[in-house]
DNA sequence: GGCCAGGCGGCCC
DNA sequence: GGGCCGCATGGC
């Protein structure tokens, strides 16, 4: 399957607005950081008590002790490395100022941090500053390797996949990340659904028997 | 009641 | 580069 008819079979489907819901570039990094391995509803309540304790800027949180970030965090799994880590993350963020550095720096900064890897690092690229960088997950993983989308499943193979053949626009990525991520969570589960999935006729996969 | 969730760091080979 | 482990709660 190539990509253009990718992207066109999702949009049929799919319409994903705000699709990563944040009000401030450092939300998303809070969100991006927590839902490591954890469900978008865990974060949401995770969030909430942040906002609620006024924990919701770096440098709130940069000053915040520890056990009050596990209280807030714990919903989300792995709390104590959670918190921690975006504790040391807001001491760094407080500092510097991502929006004014080139791309390559900003990344290379984000890589340096503590907890932060590359779909972490490059969610918050896109969705907090609006860089054309396609993150890669574990949903867009899945959607490649049974649709054979691509010939790699290398983080940085792909990521220059998907930016080469969408057109360079961090809107598009944004979108078509969005999509699918919703394509993985209806049909493309771990148990896939192929019987009743939106790219049925041109997924291999679901063509062929198991 | 068992899977599974929008990973990462630290190992090992 | 790739594979395995620990980290842990809550939803379905």
């Amino acid at each position: 399957m190539n990509v253009p008819s990718l992207y066109s079979a999702l949009k049929k489907r799919y319409s994903v607005g705000s699709w990563w819901p944040a009000e401030t570039p450092f939300e998303v990094v809070i969100g991006a950081v927590l839902t490591q391995q954890a469900s978008w509803k865990n974060v949401e309540k995770a969030i909430a008590n942040l906002k609620r304790a006024k924990l919701i800027t770096a440098r709130a949180i940069s000053r915040a002790p520890l056990s009050k970030l596990e209280k807030c965090v714990r919903s989300t799994g792995f709390y104590k490395q959670k918190a921690r880590r975006l504790k040391g993350i807001a001491k760094a963020l407080a500092r510097a100022n991502l929006s004014k550095m080139e791309l390559k720096e900003a990344r290379a900064f984000l890589f340096s941090l503590h907890g932060v890897g590359p779909e972490t690092a490059d969610s918050i690229l896109l969705y907090a500053y609006n860089k054309p960088i396609f993150p890669i997950d574990a949903y867009t993983k899945r959607v490649c390797k049974r649709a054979k989308i691509a010939h790699t499943l290398n983080y940085e193979k792909l990521r220059a996949f998907f930016e080469r053949e969408l057109p360079r626009s961090a809107d598009i990525y944004k979108e078509t990340h969005g999509m699918l991520v919703e394509l993985a969570k209806e049909f493309c589960r771990v148990k896939p659904r192929c019987r009743e999935c939106a790219l049925k006729r041109m997924c291999k996969r679901a063509s062929e028997p198991k």
